[in-house]
Order: structure tokens, then C-alpha cells, then sequence
DNA sequence: TCTGGGGTCCTAGGACCC
DNA sequence: TCTGGGGTCCTAGGACCC
């Protein structure tokens, strides 16, 4: 059977969220992502009103005050957007028994054989479309393919409030007719490398055969470009990623060189990712440290042990010992980053080691704690050198 | 203008084993 | 004393996405 597949984006959500909660924001330009003269800040989302000022997300918030300082400035409230989004994924569900969830404002739907339930696609589209207004206040963008990839690019064709279908067979004519930026995989390196080997349209990657494409840009690549301009790119749905990490970082406000201060830092991104792992329920024994230096400059190092983490002083050593080993040159750091990699259930087995006992006792006294932080998300338990004299 | 935070996937080189 | 070929695992770095 000829597949169908939606893809549902929200506009502009958060900002548009900040929108329907605050009527004074309605039709003014709205930048969630901080407030000016917050350091180092980015923008997450900017409403229309602002993009039209040449806002856009990802941009130094410095940057965004410059083109738009008359604008509304959050910080955002992330908490909210998830209730919010997971109001909109059930609305979703309602429509397909397959919905895999890509991000907090985007999801793809399994369409295929609701015709007879629900009637034509686009008909459909337009009822999930209205449902979704009616409900929440917010608009989607959707695409319509029999390719999810092709589907993917379809909804954001119209943004917002958009409806875009590539009829099954038009997938092809479709990618011919798209501007190389709107080729979804090839980002900001591979779009200058097109350039500069003279591609500018998907016709002219389209015109060129699969071992000149890989020669220039790597089997990955080149195979990607050549599928992608055909509309032949087989998204799996549903398949679990099989290389799960867990990680935490900090940008600081100003750069960091102290150790007492990095120790700190390092102790507090530890404890957020064991807390994460708990709740989880999954185990890890490889630990990453990542660190950018004031210029920019990003390098990491990582470690897999012989057994799992058991607890936070477990963890937070593991951090310093992979710190010490990859910091000698006492430049100033940007951002420390904490991660444990190729995270599994914990209900496997692991291998007891004879010495364990006080950990164990340790891992059993940390999880009491997470449950009761969890309870009362209020009360904070947290090691005594987090407490510092602004949050304590 | 000066670059967040949370992820996934790919590549290339080295270690180690047979 | 010089030197193989293949497979697998691990690591560091980079590209990309939202």
C-alpha cells in the first residue's frame, strides 16, 4: 500500500506560546531565550514579528537586541512548553496510532489506510489543522508525502499555518523545484562545500552521478546529496537509536581558570546527569568531559570504566580524573560539559566486584534522596559545596 | 554579532587480536 | 630484522538537527 506520512511542526512555539498566555504580547515582536544584557545568551525562538526584523534562532542574543530592541525579551519557561507540547502529541495520537515524536514542537504521523476512517490526507491534515487551533490557541505547519523526508520538507514550505502535499510520485519534481537551503541534512559546512564546487540548485546535484558526488564529499555525504535530490531517502519509523547519552553542560558567564570554582562546575553537571540516570533507570560505565576554551576551541575526552557509575562522588571523580588529564594549559574556560554515553537498561546484570558493598550502600542512599526530590520537587538536597551564598 | 543546551550519527586513526 | 591483512573496539572530533 502506498504510504502516507504527515509531518507536523508547530510555529514558532515557544514564543507563540508566551503569545497566547500574554495577551499584551499579541502581534509585537517576542525573542524568547533571555533578557538584554544576559551573557552569552542565544534565541531560541522569535516570534514572526521579529523575524521580520532578522531575528532568527540560534542568533547571540546581543545581536537580536541590536536589530530589535523595542522587542519583547523572555527567558522562557521550559517546563510549560512541555505541558503544552504534550497536550498537542495527544491531539496527534488521536489521528495515528504511529506518531514518532522528533523534537517538542515536531512529530511525524503514520497516515497510512486511515482514507477509508478518516477521508482524503489533505482533508485530514486540515481537521488535525483546526483541532489543534481550537484546543490550544496554536497553529502547524504540515507536510504530506509517501516519503517522510519529503514530508519533513514540505512543512516548513508554508510556515506558519501552512498545509503543503507532495502527491505520491512528485517527490522528485518536488526536490527539483527546492532551493539547495532548504535541503534538510546539509547544513551551513556542506551547503559552502556545494558552493564552491559550483552546485547551487538540486538540479545541479541531481545532474551529477553518484561516484563524482562521493568523491567530492565522502561516501556519507555524497550518497545522502544523490538520494535526497531523488526524494529517495528512507527515514526508518519507529526504530530505537541504539547509542543513548545522558549529558549536561554549562556556558558561565565568565570564563573560568579557578579549580575550586571548575571543581564546583563539575560536581553540579555530575549531579544532574546522575539524577537524569536515576530517574531513567539506566546505567552507564562511560563517562565524557567535554571543555571550550575562551577562544572557542572544543575538545573532549572520554572514559569507559570496568564497571558502571554507581553515585555522584563516583561520578564526580571520574570527571576530575578525565579533566586533569585533558587540562594543562590553564587557558579560560567558556564551558564544561558532563556526559555518560551508551546508556542501558539497568535491569542487565552487571558483573559485582568483591569491593563494592560501600558503594552499593551509597548508590541505595542516593536513590532515597531522588525519590524524595522527586515527591517534593521543592526541597532541594543537594552536596554542601553547591550550596553557594546566591542559591543557598 | 560572537556564538545555548540536548542530542544523534559519521569518520579516521590507533590498539589489539588472530 | 622487517613486516601481512582483516576484524573489532575505542576514542576524538566534527557535522547536523531542534
Amino acid at each position: 500500500m502506498e504510504k502516507v506520512y504527515f509531518h507536523v511542526d508547530l510555529d514558532a512555539f515557544f514564543a507563540s506560546v508566551e503569545q497566547r498566555d500574554n495577551p499584551a504580547y499579541r502581534g509585537k515582536p517576542l525573542i524568547v531565550g533571555g533578557l538584554p544584557g544576559d551573557r552569552r545568551a542565544v534565541v531560541s525562538t522569535a516570534s514572526y514579528e521579529a523575524r521580520a526584523y532578522g531575528v532568527h534562532s540560534a542568533m547571540p542574543l546581543s545581536r537580536a537586541v541590536q536589530l530589535c530592541p523595542h522587542a519583547v525579551f523572555v527567558r522562557g519557561n521550559y517546563a510549560h512548553y512541555h505541558e503544552v507540547s504534550a497536550q498537542i502529541m495527544d491531539i496527534f495520537s488521536s489521528y495515528s496510532p504511529d506518531v514518532l515524536q522528533m523534537s517538542i514542537d515536531e512529530a511525524f504521523l503514520d497516515m497510512t489506510g486511515t482514507e477509508r476512517l478518516f477521508g482524503k490526507p489533505g482533508d485530514t491534515a486540515a481537521r488535525l489543522k483546526q483541532q489543534v487551533k481550537d484546543e490550544t490557541g496554536l497553529t502547524v505547519s504540515v507536510g504530506i508525502s509517501a516519503s517522510m523526508y519529503v514530508a519533513k520538507i514540505a512543512s516548513g514550505l508554508h510556515k506558519p499555518d501552512g498545509l503543503t502535499e507532495v502527491p505520491a510520485g512528485k517527490e522528485e519534481d518536488f526536490m527539483l523545484s527546492l532551493p539547495l537551503e532548504k535541503l534538510w541534512g546539509a547544513g551551513t559546512k556542506t551547503q559552502e562545500r556545494l558552493r564552491s564546487a559550483g552546485l547551487r540548485t538540486t538540479a545541479d546535484i541531481h545532474a551529477r552521478q553518484l561516484p563524482l558526488l562521493t568523491s567530492l564529499f565522502g561516501q556519507s555525504t555524497g550518497t545522502f546529496l544523490y538520494n535526497a535530490v531523488r526524494g529517495n531517502m528512507a527515514m526508518k519509523f519507529g526504530e530505537e537509536a541504539k547509542n543513548h547519552s545522558i549529558s549536561s553542560e554549562e556556558t558561565f558567564d565568565f570564563d573560568l581558570t579557578d579549580r575550586y570554582a571548575i571543581d564546583t562546575a563539575l560536581m553540579k553537571l555530575a549531579e544532574n546527569v546522575l539524577y537524569r540516570m536515576h530517574r531513567e533507570n539506566v546505567r552507564s560505565s562511560t563517562v565524557a568531559l567535554k571543555i571550550r576554551y575562551e577562544d572557542f576551541t572544543t575538545v573532549s575526552v572520554q572514559a569507559t570504566g570496568s564497571s558502571p557509575v554507581t553515585n555522584v562522588d563516583d561520578m564526580f571523580g571520574r570527571c576530575k580524573a578525565l579533566f586533569s588529564k585533558k587540562y594543562t594549559t590553564g587557558k579560560g574556560i567558556r564551558l564544561l560539559g558532563v556526559a555518560c554515553e551508551n546508556v542501558e537498561k539497568r535491569s542487565e546484570p552487571v558483573q559485582k566486584t568483591l569491593f563494592d558493598f560501600g558503594e552499593e550502600k551509597r548508590a541505595k542512599m542516593e536513590e532515597a534522596i531522588y525519590a524524595l526530590q522527586d515527591k517534593h520537587p521543592d526541597i532541594k538536597i543537594r552536596k554542601a559545596r553547591l550550596f553557594s551564598k546566591d542559591s543557598g
